[in-house]
DNA sequence: TTCACATTTGGCATAATAACCAAATAATAA
DNA sequence: TTATTATTTGGTTATTATGCCAAATGTGAA
């Protein structure tokens, strides 16, 4: 039977991937998921390389860790953040790709 | 020089990069996503499935077309809409397991 | 304890998304 | 041409996301 509805308990599923792609989908959120592959930072370090307000950093980082995607170690007064889920490095491989083909589209209007 | 300022250039590019990690961070488009890579569906097939208004699926459409992640095609009266970019599947591989990993903490919480 | 430093939380203003309905456009059929 | 079907676009409203400031919390040092 071909195009099927949705059920339910489906879209529940695509709910919940879709949050976890929401997690991911900030310029801010980008660059801390970089940095933080390279090696764990502390929250004032990222808040430097951001340049955004401290508590915004903060925010950004609990969406981040509340998605799974890196994980807090406490260390003396300090919060340092590091990534949890390698995974992720290989699709932003992928959205490389996208932009890629994007830029050639650009370039065959422009013909 | 550790911890250097992201410059304007490189923040340009983590934009470029969210804003095709926001095309399918939606359910619904996820839902698209996961049919047309499987075959090719017009406005109104897409639109049984998912259940919702035709002129909201067609914005989502519009959403996944403008970030390079899917191709029109007009056949007679109707728009088939096909996958593009094959590679976004595997990195739903990864959310599957960033969700895998959810289920985990969940658990490792309650005990 | 008191102070200083690091981070998080609450509150608020603004901007970005999303859904629906209605109207417009495109393409074929009568 | 007119009618019919398929899709897109415009407009409105409701919800969600974001950023900053100020205040609260947590941690170690004096």
């Amino acid at each position: 039977m071909p195009n099927v509805k949705i059920t339910k308990k489906q879209k529940t599923r695509f709910e919940a991937r879709a949050n976890i792609l929401k997690a991911l989908a900030h310029p801010t959120r980008l660059i801390m998921v970089e940095e933080l592959s390279k090696k764990p930072h502390c929250v004032n370090e990222l808040t430097k390389m951001i340049g955004a307000d401290m508590s915004t950093v903060s925010k950004h980082l609990s969406i981040l860790k509340n998605a799974g995607l890196i994980i807090d170690e406490k260390r003396g007064k300090q919060v340092f953040y590091s990534l949890r889920m390698q995974c992720v490095l290989n699709f932003l491989d992928c959205v490389e790709d996208v932009l890629k083909e994007q830029v050639k589209d650009r370039l065959a209007v422009m013909r």
